[in-house]
RNA sequence: GGGCGAUUGGCUCAGCUGGUUAGAGCGCACGGUUCACAUCCGUGAGGUCACUGGUUCGAAUCCAGUAUCGCCCACCA
């Protein structure tokens, strides 16, 4: 005979749950088999791999909840499981940071140069890697590390290299000319996504351009007014344009104007694209440096002066303002035009302007030479997928987000100015021929000349981060190698992710994935909703509103945490958390707990199938297997469904108020009343840890380690409840026994008389300890005999003593009913002191039975109302009508 | 300027392939030191499901419109 472990009083999760993960970690309990198991479906999570520099927030943990969540399901169902995690070197995040420290050091980017700079990080990523990783093991995430993946290790970086070739082959790269969003203060190119638009209150100013006389210089008499928001870039005008149908200016078109301080000829050009009502009518034309006006000249061949160098600065071009900040010439100017009288009007104006999503600094647009992937072709297969339904997203309404993005995507500009990241792999020949190489080492020779190595050099511009993330559904799994796993578990299932990454990221791993695979990189994206403060607000530090999980974590535990993260939760659906929702989850742990340590503690000294022991379920047994059937039946059905925050829900509810609150109630009164024999109490006992551990499978992919801990203790006390695994991780999810409608439907019966009795003794105002007699009118033969089997039962549960059942007794006013009869105490409360019981509930049934009888009497209802609903009414009616007629005259 | 979402008891949210008397947690009121748990137990109050129309035997759920809030996208200086 085995002893019982005790269970200490409190849980101690920030002690406990670090020892159940090393337990999980000695036993491999993460790392799929070494060939999958026979006939086992594969299910691949999919998760961001998360920052490198980054620090583990509660967007983190809530991704992670729900991954290892889905992850732990799968693997107990006995699917062939895939949770690779992994660290992105996040290129432009990184440098930020990392310069941010050189700065503190006294040294800088320019300072250390590239190569001492990349070793610098290099030494840095060795510091920090490790760590968000540890972070995401103190919640309990189960992914296999034996597989951990970095975006910058030599997988990635060959994935890379021969991803960007073949689309180079396939002529869907091309280097060129043109505008792009240049941050001056990371000083990069940056992609459209990346530029984050803002609201501001900005100026319009009224600018007089002098017309040209014939003899060439300015009339000082004559003008065009322009409007502009930004003088200072009056230095790169190249021409004026009014709309062509602009009576004001029809006669100044083909003439030109004098651009001020530069004496520039300015041709006036018409243009369709220039909005009469807007300003004066009359726009001064800047193609480089604004996006508009870049189109425009282009379709007018008007030249593009830059006039603002790398940190938009005024370049040489800029005559005497050369050297200035942008700020600083729009200043100058202004009051230069001013003292000639030029500046002819101000206005307020509300304008978007574009800002660095990493510093926040006003974007310019620059004209440069870049890198770009012609993404149209990529963007409708990957939004054919989608429509076609290959991928589904979840919830779907994204689905229409997702495709108007991919309608009006734009080239992707995948070069940035940075170091730290996968460098381009084109070399350039003296004669600018371009090689584009996959090999490690790079080209022999120029693709077009033959130059040989020595004579080329490689482009120093690096890719865009996404462009290594887009590809890591697979370059983690070995491509472009057909790898075993890649074969195995390629595509992968589930993508779980927050919406706001859905372009940056999952558009690209879409696109990118059916480039290079020619298959759907996964078949479901699951988006998540943001985590709020509990006043609907963005978490930030500035705000000083952040939760941090990890303090959180210590405090009540990871179990309670993923709770409250997934609790109440719907796909896409940003949550407010509160420290009442945070308690919720430390409540639940608290309470499967306490539950566990009353099943352990109360192990009646024989308790095992094996000691000859054998009893038919007493109905409590019989009632809480059904229910866990039930459970088990929704829980599978949602977690399938990606839903869980009904998962959640389903299991919070079987565990609290079926097993903790009636079941766990009724095991206590057969297991203290005097006159049970060892064998029943046996039996009671071995059902109550059965069911227990059915409990702790359910709760299982959610709670992981108050669940595997009181697994190991039950295990002991009872291996037959618990069976033969070790490991609550390595379970079998339950098969759900058929449910048992008849027990459910007598248990019930009780609970509600149990309740009704409860009410009475409230409304009776007897105190709580009092033990009172009670009378109980059974409905009719059926119930006699659940309610002489349940006396016991009752009796504890609504603290009643002795009960006599008598069909002929009469109901006094104040009664409680139920499908099983109606019951009352001998103490009733002075007439008129409450409303006659009897009386209300006849009222009630009437008018029920009344609206039922007529829902059934309306023809068109019976026609066409399934005949499901149609015999359910039906049957309510019965039902109804026949605590009417036990309810007498009243 | 487009698009998407939300609006359900005091608060935070489920429910929305149409079908019992719309649920939960928190909060509130009342009662509880019964040997799992006061991080608890019991009982109760509290909602014309934003508004207006429509479809239907039947609408919180579907359709149209309105209002308020939020988010995303967008090259009018």
């Amino acid at each position: 005979m085995t002893t019982t472990r005790e269970l200490p009083p409190r849980y101690d999760a920030a002690a406990v749950e670090p020892a159940i993960y090393e337990r999980w970690m000695a036993a491999d309990a993460f790392r799929p088999a070494e060939t999958p198991p026979a006939g086992a479906e594969p299910f691949v999570i999919i998760q961001p791999p998360p920052n490198v520099t980054g620090a583990l927030h509660l967007g983190h943990a809530a991704r992670t909840t729900v991954e290892d969540t889905l992850i732990r399901y799968h693997r107990m169902r006995g699917d062939d499981t895939l949770w690779l995690p992994g660290v992105d070197h996040a290129s432009i995040a990184a440098q930020f940071v990392l310069d941010r420290i050189l700065a503190e050091e006294g040294e800088s980017r320019a300072s250390l140069g590239r190569e001492r700079y990349l070793e610098r990080m290099w030494q840095f990523m060795a510091e920090t890697r490790g760590v968000i990783g540890t972070q995401h093991r103190r919640l309990g995430a189960s992914a296999d590390w034996s597989r951990e993946r970095f975006t910058m290790d030599e997988g990635s970086a060959r994935a890379v290299r021969v991803a960007f070739k073949r689309l180079w082959d396939a002529g869907l790269v091309y280097r060129g000319e043109a505008l792009v969003n240049w941050c001056p203060r990371c000083l990069t190119t940056i992609s459209d996504l990346e530029n984050v638009h803002r609201d501001e209150a900005g100026t319009l100013w009224m600018i007089r351009y002098h017309l040209e006389r014939p003899d060439g210089l300015p009339d000082p008499d004559a003008w065009v007014t322009v409007a502009t928001t930004r003088p200072e870039t009056l230095l790169g005008d190249t021409a004026v344009a009014v709309h062509p149908e602009d009576e004001r200016y029809a006669a100044l078109v083909g003439r030109h104007a004098v651009l001020p301080f530069l004496g520039r000829r300015l041709p006036i050009v018409a243009d369709e694209h220039v909005e009469r009502g807007f300003g004066t009518g009359a726009v001064k034309i800047t193609p480089a440096h604004d996006a508009d006006d870049y189109e425009l000249a282009k379709r007018h061949g008007l030249p593009a002066i830059t006039v603002l160098d790398e940190h938009a600065r005024v370049n040489e071009a800029g005559d005497d303002f050369a050297g200035m900040d942008r700020y600083a010439a729009r200043k100058e100017i202004l009051a230069r035009l001013d003292a000639l009288g030029d500046l002819v009007g101000e206005q307020a104006h509300q304008m978007v302007v574009g800002h660095c999503d990493r510093c926040g600094t006003v974007i310019e647009p620059r004209l440069s030479v870049q890198w770009f992937v012609r993404v149209k072709p990529l963007a409708e297969r990957a939004l054919a997928s989608v429509r076609e339904g290959r991928t589904r997203i979840v919830p779907s309404h994204f689905e229409k987000v997702y495709a108007h993005w991919m309608e009006n995507i734009h080239d992707w500009a995948v070069g940035r100015q940075l170091w730290w990241g996968h460098r381009i792999p084109a070399w350039y020949c003296p004669d600018d021929h371009i090689t584009i190489s996959d090999a490690a080492d790079g080209p022999d020779a120029c693709a077009e000349c033959g130059r040989p190595a020595s004579e080329l050099r490689q482009e120093t511009d690096i890719f865009d981060t996404w462009f290594s993330s887009g590809l890591w559904p697979f370059s983690t799994l070995g491509w472009p190698d057909q790898t075993p796993d890649l074969q195995r578990f390629y595509p992968t299932s589930v993508m779980e992710t927050a919406y706001d990454i859905l372009f940056f990221w999952v558009a690209r791993m879409m696109m990118l994935g059916l480039f290079c695979t020619d298959t759907e990189p996964f078949h479901t994206v699951y988006l998540s909703g943001m985590i709020r403060d509990p006043y609907g607000q963005k978490m930030s530090k500035t705000k000083g509103n952040v939760v941090d999980p990890l303090e959180t974590v210590d405090e009540i535990g990871a179990d309670a945490l993923r709770f409250a993260l997934v609790n109440g939760t719907t796909p896409g659906a940003d949550q407010r958390l509160t420290a009442a929702k945070l308690d919720g989850g430390r409540n639940f742990t608290n309470k499967l707990w306490n539950a566990a340590r009353f099943v352990l503690a109360n192990r009646p000294p024989r308790s095992e199938p094996s000691d000859g022991i054998s009893t038919s379920p007493s109905l409590p047994v019989r009632w809480i297997r059904s229910r866990l059937a039930d459970a088990t039946e929704r829980a599978t059905r949602q977690l399938d469904a990606l839903d869980l925050g009904g998962y959640a829900a389903t299991v919070y509810e079987v565990a609290w108020s079926d097993y903790c609150d009636w079941f766990l109630e009724a095991v206590k009164v057969d297991l203290r009343r005097e006159d049970a024999t060892d064998a029943e109490r046996a039996a009671t006992w071995s059902s109550a840890a059965e069911s227990l551990a059915v409990l702790l499978r359910l709760l299982h992919p959610l709670m992981p380690f108050v669940t595997e801990e009181i697994w190991q203790a039950l295990r002991e006390a009872s291996p037959a409840a618990a069976g033969d695994e070790p490991l609550l991780i390595a379970a079998p999810w339950p098969v759900p026994p058929a449910r048992d409608r008849e027990a459910e439907a007598a248990f019930d019966g009780l609970a509600t008389l149990v309740r009704g009795v409860r009410n009475l003794r409230m409304e009776a105002g007897v105190p709580a300890g009092t033990w009172l007699p009670l009378t109980i009118a059974p409905a009719d033969a059926g119930a006699s005999d659940v309610l002489h089997g349940g006396t016991r039962y009752v009796e504890a549960l609504a603290r009643v003593r002795p009960i006599k059942l008598d069909p002929e007794a009469a109901p006094p006013p104040l009664v409680a009913t139920g499908p099983l009869g109606a019951a009352w105490l001998e103490v009733q409360p002075p007439s008129g002191d409450v409303a006659d019981r009897r009386r209300v509930r006849a009222a009630e049934l009437d008018a029920n039975i009344e609206r039922v009888r007529q829902l059934l009497g309306n023809a068109s209802f019976v026609e066409r109302a399934p005949a499901a609903v149609v015999d359910r009414e039906r049957e309510r009616l019965r039902a109804l009508e026949a605590e009417r007629t036990q309810l007498g005259d009243v």
